[in-house]
DNA sequence: TAGTTGACCGGAA
DNA sequence: ATTCCGGCCAACT
């Protein structure tokens, strides 16, 4: 076995996000298999983007967007109404 | 090895 | 409703 870092499990979690939708760091960081380490998720975001990894598909449990390696919370919110997530004026997330 | 940092989370004032 | 605080985890220096 090999000691793959968080890195790699959340790039490949991440890239399993369907579109359309969006998971929270927590939800990444459960899957990821240490329920808690939203922020170990982040860092490893904003270190390590990949274009496999739609990291823009995930945000803050809160309902706020976060931050984007790429073009700032802007591009991302406008790539999450690109995918139907948010609503033509919506900046947050509104789950059911 | 230990210390610091950070795209977070949740609760309290 | 907004703002502040502490806590959690992994990576970086």
């Amino acid at each position: 076995m090999k000691a793959e870092t968080f890195e790699q499990k959340v790039k490949a979690i991440v890239s399993k996000i369907p579109k359309g939708k969006v998971l929270t760091y927590g939800e990444v960081a459960l899957k990821a298999g240490s329920p808690g380490a939203a922020r170990a998720v982040g860092t490893l975001m904003k270190g390590n983007y990949d274009p496999t990894v739609p990291c823009h598909r995930v945000v803050l449990s809160s309902g706020a967007i976060g931050d984007y390696n790429r073009g700032g919370s802007d591009e991302k919110i406008r790539k999450l109404r690109s995918e139907g997530v948010l609503g033509k004026t919506d900046t947050r997330i509104t789950w059911a």
